[in-house]
DNA sequence: CTAGGGTTAG
């Protein structure tokens, strides 16, 4: 009766021991007080039992102690009970120790331990973080046998394992086969697609999620945002938005931070802000996520100063601190980079590998390559960005050779990837190296990297770039997969081989397969319409920029000031210019520019005047612009002022083309001698586009002694500009020189010049008629040839007189004049006379130089039909008017 | 069992 009651009495209080010791262990809050409680487990001799061995495994792995979790594990040898081998799997999971988990779940098979439906669970978290795919098949595999395939735990966990693995058809299969699809289950499906950039399929599972009658938790949601974010989804990612306030969900962090990221990569700055300034509580990753945003909204300086405010009030981590390096880098600020830097080390971060190369990239975005090897050299473990960053680095910096030298080090230590090769094609690109890049192409195709959308981009760009136009379309009619970057390429390529035509259908092709333009190219496409005075693609290009907001930017805005002037509507310039924000020195030139090609001399002067007044100093290009509107309007003495002011005021070594725009200043207004003497005291050597000035020059005035004096200076090794070599045969056609001139056209056939044929286009409604010289073959030719000799004739009896000396071949007088008739602009107009309604103004655009016999002929035409002709040669406008040409002659 | 912020290249 006694010892029954005794043995009441003990059990009553070893429940109560347990019972108080369980609580204890389960609310430690700290290692010390888990120690403590253990201590209190082994004297009482409880630690064997399998429930408290479990937890304290569980709670040791709690505070990230796997070491103390493994070691209670060890008191059982064998351990039998699955509970102890289910917790020990778990804890050493959760410590980050994957093949440690397998590695006991594999003895658990070798002792024939048989697993119960809590093992598998952290079985497959450990293969999908371990990245095991052969074990996570093994292990699918046994929950097949085992029959466990129906349980929504297991098959969770294998979605994500799948989705992990980067397989989301198994995934897909494995979650099509859950019999009881929970949220965890639809969560799994949509995070794996999510995080996989699967961002169309991520929403659709949302959708199918919703009408199975799911409501989204804050893990749903933030799988979705940057799905929405990825696919720039705005109106969906504002509708989650709202649903995230309907839910009140809004309070969990992680949601908040998504939404911040996801306003980000649509671009509104505004509505982030919103997000961030309306968060109670905020960690580093909203910090993170902030200062990140500016950066890729390009906003470097404001990023810097929310650091700045961020170490004020929190503490940054290595992600912040490496976010604002990037945009040291970015903004190519050494200073900033090296205190941050500074800053880094001294708060004693710990460089990851990823730190170290954003550091690298910093130093050498600075150009400090020194600092970047020091970095790099120090780096106790390198990957091939590591390797990459630093050659890419020398490359930047022009120090081809130290890339090349890097790269056979790189070789020796891992795998050079298709990035590698990239950096190295570059090399190729920039020195238009022909030879090196094709050894490089070659290399691509046998290691199978040349089906890359970026290997074939950058080799789009270096045949381009080394002048091979054909092989540069080949690569590109050969991918299959294309993007904005390779359009801009292809488009670029074609202005490099200065085929323009080319280059606007190529932007058609583009529109056509519905690829949006960007501002990249919308500045390729710009020069364009500049070069070959295409208006309407020009004026579709400004609406564009209206229309996305690009003319925000300078550079476009540059651009369009060039576009309306070259297209012959200088109005338009100055409006794009008065309605631009902020301006550059490139901006006042442009404008400067723009009056000087129409001959607005007065306008170009007080267009400087006004740049340096608003504090903008003038630059090389400025100059050239300067002196050349005084050129073209006359204005010798502020031409030679300027040429002079650039080198006392503002230490501007003056370049040949400033030379070239000064020759061209005098002999314009006929001091040809000066000129010459002017050639004789340059410190450089001319060049045939000095003499070329020159020659001109005389060519239209008629001084026949200097231009023969000076006509074998044209013939310079190394000119490949056939326009030279006809003005110097132009020259000697006027003396009468035919031999010469024979000489001449020989001599450009021998150097495989081709020589530019004249070419005058005109847009009526929409179309654009082209002519050549001689052109005989269009459809109102008969209409055309009798207006022009109508026209001819009466302008004949108000004095006109064609100038042979323009007739460039050797042949009768007659004949000479029957060629003058068929320069091209004469077509143009007389046909433009035909098709538009009387008193409508005209515009002609001529490839090469109006010459001296049409720049007469259509002053009297303009007179005679009452008709403004504006025609824009290579040089310059030309606006004729009532008998008179804007130019005032000076062309 | 499911969720958020970082690197090189055209």
């Amino acid at each position: 009766m006694k010892t029954a009651k005794l043995g009441i009495l003990r059990e009553r209080t070893e429940e109560l021991l347990r019972s108080s010791l369980s609580k204890a262990l389960s609310s430690a809050a700290n290692p010390k007080q888990l120690h403590n409680v253990h201590s209190l487990l082994i004297t009482s001799g409880l630690e064997r039992s399998a429930f408290f061995a479990g937890k304290l495994i569980s709670k040791y792995a709690q505070f990230k102690d796997p070491i103390s979790s493994l070691s209670v594990f060890h008191h059982f040898s064998p351990a039998t009970n699955v509970y102890q081998w289910n917790s020990i799997i778990r804890a050493l999971t959760h410590c980050g120790l994957f093949s440690k988990a397998l590695e006991l779940y594999s003895t658990m098979r070798d002792i024939q331990l048989k697993p119960d439906k809590y093992t598998f669970p952290s079985v497959i978290n450990a293969c999908a973080a371990a990245g095991d795919f052969q074990i996570g098949r093994v292990v699918h595999n046994h929950v097949l046998e085992i029959g466990f395939e129906f349980d929504s735990y297991i098959g969770n966990a294998l979605v994500d394992m799948y989705a992990r693995f980067g397989d989301l058809i198994k995934a897909r299969n494995v979650f099509e086969e859950i019999p009881h699809k929970d949220i965890v289950s639809w969560n799994s499906l949509i995070s794996g697609y999510s995080a996989n950039a699967y961002w169309e399929e991520a929403l659709e599972v949302y959708y199918q999620a919703r009408m199975a009658g799911l409501n989204p938790d804050p893990f749903t949601i933030s799988s979705l945002l940057p799905a929405c974010g990825g696919l720039l989804a705005i109106k969906e990612g504002e509708m989650v938005h709202g649903l995230v306030e309907k839910l009140g969900i809004d309070a969990d962090i992680i949601v908040s931070n998504g939404l911040l990221s996801m306003y980000f990569k649509f671009g509104r700055l505004l509505d982030a802000r919103r997000v961030f300034n309306g968060m109670v509580v905020k960690d580093t990753v909203s910090w993170n996520t902030l200062i990140c945003g500016y950066c890729q909204m390009e906003l470097f300086k404001e990023s810097i100063e929310l650091f700045m405010e961020m170490v004020r009030r929190f503490r940054p981590d290595l992600l912040t601190i490496t976010a604002v390096l990037r945009a040291c880098g970015l903004l190519q600020d050494l200073e900033f980079g090296n205190f941050v830097h500074d800053y880094m080390i001294r708060s004693g971060f710990e460089c990851d590998i990823t730190a170290s190369n954003i550091i690298i990239d910093m130093y050498a975005k600075c150009g400090d390559l020194l600092a970047s090897r020091n970095v790099f050299d120090r780096m106790k473990c390198r990957d091939s960005v590591s390797w990459n960053t630093l050659i890419n680095g020398y490359i930047q910096s022009g120090s081809y050779g130290e890339g090349v030298k890097l790269f056979k080090w790189m070789k020796m230590d891992l795998r050079p990837d298709f990035i590698t090769y990239v950096a190295l094609l570059s090399i190729s690109t920039r020195s238009a190296d022909m030879k090196l890049g094709k050894e490089i192409h070659c290399d691509l195709v046998k290691l199978a990297f040349d089906t890359d959308l970026v290997v074939c981009n950058a080799l789009v760009d270096m045949y381009a770039k080394c002048g091979k136009i054909d092989d540069s379309l080949m690569v590109f009619e050969n991918m299959k997969v294309r993007d904005i970057v390779t359009w801009n390429t292809v488009i670029a390529a074609c202005v490099q081989a200065e085929d323009c035509i080319l280059g606007l259908r190529m932007v058609t092709h583009m529109k056509n397969e519905e690829f949006m333009p960007d501002m990249a190219t919308l500045l390729g496409i710009l020069p364009i319409c500049s070069a070959i005075a295409a208006k309407r693609q020009g004026k579709e290009v400004h609406a564009y920029t209206f229309k996305f907001g690009f003319l925000l930017a300078v550079p476009i805005g540059n651009a369009l000031i060039e576009m309306y002037s070259k297209c012959g509507n200088l109005t338009y310039s100055v409006r794009v210019f008065e309605h631009m924000k902020t301006k550059d020195v490139v901006t006042w030139t442009a404008l400067i520019s723009a009056y000087g090609l129409h001959g607005e001399g007065k306008n170009a002067l007080r267009t400087f005047e006004e740049m340096i007044a608003a504090g903008i100093i003038p630059d090389h290009v400025a100059f050239v612009a300067i002196i050349y509107a005084c050129s073209h309007s006359g204005f010798v003495e502020e031409g030679l002022a300027y040429f002079d002011l650039m080198k006392k005021d503002y230490n501007i070594e003056p370049r040949l083309e400033h030379y070239a725009c000064v020759v061209d200043l005098l002999s314009r207004s006929g001091q040809l001698s000066k000129a010459e003497e002017f050639i004789k005291s340059m410190p450089l050597k001319p060049d045939a586009s000095i003499w070329g000035a020159l020659l001109s020059a005389c060519r239209a005035s008629g001084d026949l002694k200097i231009a023969e004096r000076i006509s074998q200076n044209i013939f310079q090794p190394g000119s490949h500009d056939p326009g030279y070599y006809v003005l110097a045969a132009n020259v000697y056609a006027a003396l009468g020189r035919w031999d010469d001139v024979r000489m001449i056209r020989k001599s450009i056939k021998a150097r495989g010049l081709k020589k530019d044929p004249g070419c005058s286009w005109i847009e009526i409604r929409k179309r654009v008629y082209a002519f050549r010289t001689e052109d005989k073959f269009f459809k109102q030719y008969e209409k055309v040839n009798n207006l022009l000799g109508i026209l001819t004739n009466l302008m004949a009896k108000e004095g006109y007189a064609a100038d042979l000396q323009y007739a460039l071949h050797d042949v009768e007088e007659d004949e000479k004049r029957g060629l003058l008739y068929g320069h091209s602009e004469r077509l143009a107009i007389v046909f433009g006379l035909l098709n538009t309604e009387p008193g409508t103004p005209l515009q002609i655009f001529k490839n090469l130089r109006v010459c001296g016999d049409c720049h007469t002929w259509t002053k009297y035409v303009s007179k005679i039909v009452k008709r403004e002709i504006l025609v824009r040669d290579a040089n310059r406008f030309h606006k004729f008017q009532d008998g008179t040409c804007s130019c005032g002659d000076h062309w």
